[in-house]
DNA sequence: GTTATCCGGACTGTCTCAGTCCTGATTGGG
DNA sequence: CCCAATCAGGACTGAGACAGTCCGGATAAC
């Protein structure tokens, strides 16, 4: 089902609502701001600041606030410092010698050409362009259900 | 990790076994020829007839065949027929209206560009493509694992 | 010095998935 | 006409990954 995981999901819009504000913001203001848990929001953090996409300033009055712009962020970035690496099976060059039936498995690192069009077709959108169609939804808050019944 | 399930990479070698020969062949055979457990054959060519990418012939002598040519037989076919149809999230148009945060989720379908992006990507790559840089494997079955070592 | 915040890790319940098995339906051969 | 071989479809189980939570420590403002 080419699932990615939930958080990942969480991250784009804590990146979302990061982007509209100009200071630092903590932990607990962003949860109270998107509805999700606080710890999960802080756990998202921690990652992405791993990842180098949000910067953290710590101590009191302390926070997070985003290292570049939305459109500078490909969608595979968000990805990779969530979920790890971009790659469809355990068959990849990250762990080339796990493979246990390696004599038989005529694959043998065959989904390298899948993985990198996928990685190019991530690495094509940004933050930016999920926030453009989502602000529609920002302005009708009200008409949410209907728009969605009329599309099924 | 956007993993895809260990069976898409079964069916991959599956099809592409069934690929060389002209007949029907049996999930037995089959699985002696590639290394997979039999039952796990037999569950992957379910999957793939069920989705037309083989046919199958019941009773004595029955076994499967190839439906389509390789170059026709795009990666995203397999990964729908085994794992369901490519959606990255929960919240696609499937379930539209499971997602329980609905008014708060300020995401709402907003990785369906995303997933058209992975989609497009996954439909220009075909079996054919994944098949002939694993052509020189299957010359060099003496070689494997020294250009394994080599290339470690 | 106290308080608020981030940091890093460990931990647990839940859920999905890989893999197996069983019972029935269909077809060809003896 | 009966039997063997094969596919069809589902149920079942063990393992693994993930979401979500929590705790002790470090850092910086007041």
């Amino acid at each position: 089902m080419l699932r990615l995981s939930k958080l990942t999901d969480y991250a784009v819009v804590v990146l979302v609502r990061l982007s509209g504000m100009d200071g630092v913001q903590t932990s607990p203001g962003i949860a109270a701001a998107t509805g999700i848990p606080e710890p999960t929001v802080a756990k998202v953090l921690k990652s992405l600041a791993a990842g180098d996409l949000v910067a953290s300033q710590r101590g009191a009055r302390g926070g997070y606030r985003l290292n570049r712009d939305l459109s500078a962020i490909p969608i595979a970035d968000v990805i990779a410092a969530i979920d790890g690496p971009i790659a469809l099976t355990a068959c990849v060059e990250g762990s080339g010698a796990g493979c246990e039936s390696q004599g038989l498995c005529p694959m043998r690192g065959r989904w390298d050409p899948v993985n990198e069009a996928i990685r190019k077709a991530l690495s094509g959108i940004t933050l930016a362009d999920m926030q453009v169609a989502l602000l529609p939804a920002f302005r009708l808050p009200a008409h949410q259900a209907q728009l969605q019944s009329a599309a099924e």
